[in-house]
DNA sequence: GGAATGTATGCTGTAGGCAGTCGACGACAA
DNA sequence: TTGTCGTCGACTGCCTACAGCATACATTCC
């Protein structure tokens, strides 16, 4: 028998190239790289990333399947070029799904799902503290997908965690600026769930995951533009969404 | 200048193979000529279908999308086997979404939306009363439709559909047994959206969703079946839901 | 000069084929 | 008899090639 694979048991998962050729396009929409609107042709994509056209027709699909990019039949694959409208539906429902997982946390949390939470907020606070933007991003991802995974409720999670990563691409730069009044209802938010009350952690779910798509829409109003990720054109966004 | 095109205008949209292949595997996995768990061999599906191998790993990947097949990289596709737990929380997330997209609808309800549902709904309770299980379970998914249009949030639609696309797998063999009942609250929530009393409708709608999946949740109770779906193989369900 | 048509180019959709890999089965040894 | 190893078969993942179609441009006709 083989020593302790524990820490091999996740890089061993056979990955496919289909996969890596998705996080890859995926990268270059979210960086920027690739602007709304745009024609993904196949040969280039596949010649930028060493591959054949095959894994890249996969990957595209896989693509529009999370609604990243849209597909026209004999036409290929176009970036989605998300309108304010579908930005502020998307947070809606975010919203939605992120308050009935907060509810049903409470329901059903129990001491070592509470304990984590209280870490992973601590671990946020303490590098939002710090200036540590990344570190700061991924612990708020981790707490979100934390408290829809103590809703007990799979289904809910993954599709929460769908939007939620959607959701991110949109709102990345309104984020920062709220950094800590977040860690407050945060805070807030995981002693709801530890007291089991469902109402008050759903009401305080739906409050800060609105606070975000207020800060959002303001941001926008001013500038009336049809496409919202604009901004994220050509540079790579430092921090991301701490909602 | 040529004679009216306007009922060639939706034929000239063009359908791709893997499309077609897309429905074909999923008529066949609702139908139960795919039982749960079983694999999924491309040769066979592309020789059964007339197809090559390429359209048909495509159409596998979409399937995947929604959770009809699982991917096992290295394995191929497994047709998905629910379990009843699966199930109860597809139906919590369907009444979630559904409520709120009744709540929506309520809010924004005009004229010849209602005045669309109230067609639908009539045609619905005719088909009943005259036993065309097809017709009332179609109309039915289009009343349901068009009531998440009315909300007039777009990305709610998508993932409400796709959900009760899903859900209609399971709650088959369930629904037909209340039609009548199930009808009536189709009106009650038609005239809850009229009057645009949004807190009504989504009541309405809740209870009219949670009474399915209690139904679904009391048959199942006896079987203590793991997989939820074997009751639907090897023959066609000739009903299909009404809630 | 403008419009319609022919032509060229580039992309997608699909087919066929090859290598790698996983699992099953049987032989062999303890 | 049981555990292990090697071989075989089958299937997937990926690559290359071809056909069809749409678009853009050049050409010809009115």
């Amino acid at each position: 028998m083989l020593a302790n694979q524990g820490a091999t048991a996740k890089i061993a998962r056979p990955t496919t190239l289909r996969e890596s050729v998705f996080e890859a396009i995926l990268e270059l929409i979210i960086v920027g790289n690739l602007e709304p609107g745009q024609h993904l042709v196949e040969n280039e994509l596949a010649d930028i990333l060493g591959v054949s056209r095959q894994p890249v027709r996969e990957a595209l699909q896989l693509l529009s399947g999370e609604g990243w990019v849209d597909l026209r039949p004999g036409h290929g694959a176009f970036v989605h070029a998300p309108t304010v409208a579908e930005a502020d539906q998307l947070l809606a429902v975010r919203t939605l799904l992120e308050t009935e997982s907060a509810r049903l946390a409470a329901r059903n949390s129990d001491e070592p799902g509470v304990a984590q939470l209280r870490m992973l907020c601590a671990r946020g606070l303490a590098a939002f503290e710090s200036d540590d933007v990344d570190g700061s991003v991924a612990a708020n991802s981790e707490l979100h997908a934390a408290v829809t995974a103590l809703s007990g409720n799979q289904v809910l999670a993954e599709l929460t965690s769908q939007v939620a990563r959607r959701v991110r691409w949109y709102h990345t730069p309104v984020a920062r600026q709220r950094g800590r009044a977040s860690w407050d209802e945060h805070t807030a938010l995981i002693d709801a769930i530890a007291d089991g009350d469902e109402e008050l952690a759903a009401e305080v779910m739906r409050r800060h995951t609105e606070h975000t798509r207020h800060s959002y829409l303001e941001q926008r109003a001013g500038h009336g533009e049809e496409s919202v990720s604009a901004p994220a054109r050509r540079r790579r966004p430092r921090a991301a969404a701490t909602s």
